[in-house]
DNA sequence: AGAGAATATACCTCAAGAGGAATGTTATTA
DNA sequence: TAATAACATTCCTCTTGAGGTATATTCTCT
């Protein structure tokens, strides 16, 4: 994998959020626009530039699709994730947007793909 | 130090050279055209915009310039300059500049600022 | 089959930046 | 002081990508 294209994905803010949100595991789009407050399209097409070029992996899991970090990574790849994630601890955003992640589903893991089924009649816009 | 910001440095591939060779040391400008072969422009205009973004300090040394990375580097910088020193041992691009780099100077660092003495008789373009 | 929810894509506008040609600036040397 | 070496900057063209509006696609459920 490219280094070059690596950090092309890595210098847009709202992509760094959204692989920051990854780290903690797999996450559906109504997700993110629930953490991250932005418009679905814009988190769509950031979600598709990082599909593009290897950064994220997705399964779609009935009406909704599943983004994780791909399963097998280059070693660029995982070495400038860790980097990212050892950065992001200072960050205020970065923090806020976890802190936000755990609020909104707090059982994420055990609930069905990724906690998404009640998702639905939570978000309001 | 704004995260997206050093991303923004690294996504050239020309830009990562730079940074490579830096991190053996000082270099002044006619090394790097040396060693990347490429315009004076290109990478004077690269050294400027790392330079703005506070990725490389310089300092004039009468005729030469001599630009080195930071002395004092923010947290965010020093974890990616290394993340980058590391994911560059992978690549050939970046092994071979360096190879070219101590093939050109290998008295570098005991030779006067940056081994630029005799670096203008050397040059042809 | 039809409706609605979740997500993606097309199209448009705007700004940033890459690369090159020409020219400017600063310092050294004759 | 004139010439030259080493760099920097200006101006121009072209491409990429960000963000938004509107619309399409894919499922699920009734």
């Amino acid at each position: 994998m490219e280094l070059v294209r690596i950090y092309e994905c890595l210098c847009d803010h709202t992509r760094l959020r959204i692989l920051n949100l990854l780290s903690k595991g797999p996450l559906c789009v109504c997700h993110f626009q629930e953490v991250l407050r932005e418009p679905q399209v814009k988190i769509s097409k950031h979600l598709g530039y990082l599909r593009e070029r290897g950064l994220v992996e997705c399964e779609r899991q009935g009406n909704w699709m599943i983004y994780s970090l791909p399963a097998k990574q280059p070693r660029e790849l995982a070495a400038n994730l860790a980097c990212l994630q050892d950065c992001a601890q200072d960050d205020s955003t970065f923090r806020r947007d976890i802190a936000q992640l755990k609020k909104l589903s707090p059982e994420l893991t055990e609930s069905s793909p990724c906690g998404c089924i009640t998702a639905g009649t939570a978000r309001r816009r």
